[in-house]
DNA sequence: GAAAAACATTTTATGTTTAAAATATTCACA
DNA sequence: TGTGAATATTTTAAACATAAAATGTTTTTC
């Protein structure tokens, strides 16, 4: 192979090259983005208030519903596995956060909601938590805000339809 | 209070809560749309190649660098732990993947790197991963993704400002 | 009505992840 | 030198995550 054929050769699979892996920096620098910020607010949460953030996790679902979630609900909101959700339920109970009650009708479910003891102390975190995110996503334009909603909006989308 | 000044107060305070939850909603739509593309590439690697995300990783860095890496600059770049890179390397060297090799001069350090098995093995993988981060994230536009790219490089530059 | 299917949850086994402690080596410097 | 600080890695303990099996409950279906 002669050095023309070989530089056109690399030219094109130079640009093919190109167009994947524009998907793949893309893909590396949202995961690295992404992981920077969960670890920030991962770090603050157990410094802060000792609590780790799949805990915080659980309780933000149940603030949002007062009425209470069964396990099934939780697990799929926080796109977990049963059996996970299953243990931090233990703990969260054990430690008086939040409590479990039978559904009537329904003996194979539970209701889950904060006490009032939960309430009081996700209070407190959820508003450090906010101040935590403003602080690390707050500064950006509401322009910038818009198309990272709009694009992450497209992606959702894109991934939902690949699933198998 | 009367209902005007408690409508007064629910504004300002609705105001308030709408700039912050601004960021929390990117947040959270942040976080969702990263874990969805992390679970997809996931459970696609387990299941063509057997193999976890966190090995991936390991080699993809040794493969960006033939010369090697120390467990600390894996441990770096990969952004966890080092016992994590610890445990990781001990099952890939078992695989007979990697291999490590003392450095001359610092008898503290190894010098890891993909052994042959391990650079076939990769090269495989990477194809593949490549083209499930392109379904995933290809079909943005041109300025989609030189939006993300530019608004995910502001959040990584805010956030990296803030770390104590 | 009884058997089968579906459902809600927990348990089990295995593996990942982290922070922190432990081990070993090298460097700085008085 | 030799003592302490810094570095590189491994080990340990606890939390988290998953899949798959087990348990008990409800619904379907014939």
């Amino acid at each position: 192979m002669d050095s023309a054929s070989d530089q056109a050769g690399l030219d094109h699979e130079s640009r093919l090259e190109q167009g994947d892996h524009q998907a793949v920096r893309l893909w590396l620098r949202l995961l690295t983005c992404t992981n920077l910020v969960e670890r920030h607010l991962r770090n603050r949460l157990r410094k802060e208030f000792d609590i780790t953030l799949p805990r915080f996790d659980f309780m933000a679902q149940l603030a949002r519903e007062p009425k209470g979630l069964t396990m099934g609900d939780l697990s799929q909101r926080m796109m977990v596995s049963g059996g996970n959700v299953s243990g931090i339920a233990v703990q969260l109970e054990g430690e008086g956060l939040i409590s479990r009650e039978p559904v009537l009708g329904n003996r194979r479910a539970f209701c889950v909601t904060l006490t009032r003891a939960g309430q009081k102390r996700f209070a407190e975190m959820a508003e450090a938590h906010e101040a935590w995110v403003t602080e690390c996503l707050g500064n950006l334009s509401g322009t910038e805000t818009e198309q990272m909603m709009s694009v992450l909006k497209h992606i959702k989308h894109d991934v939902s339809r690949i699933e198998p």
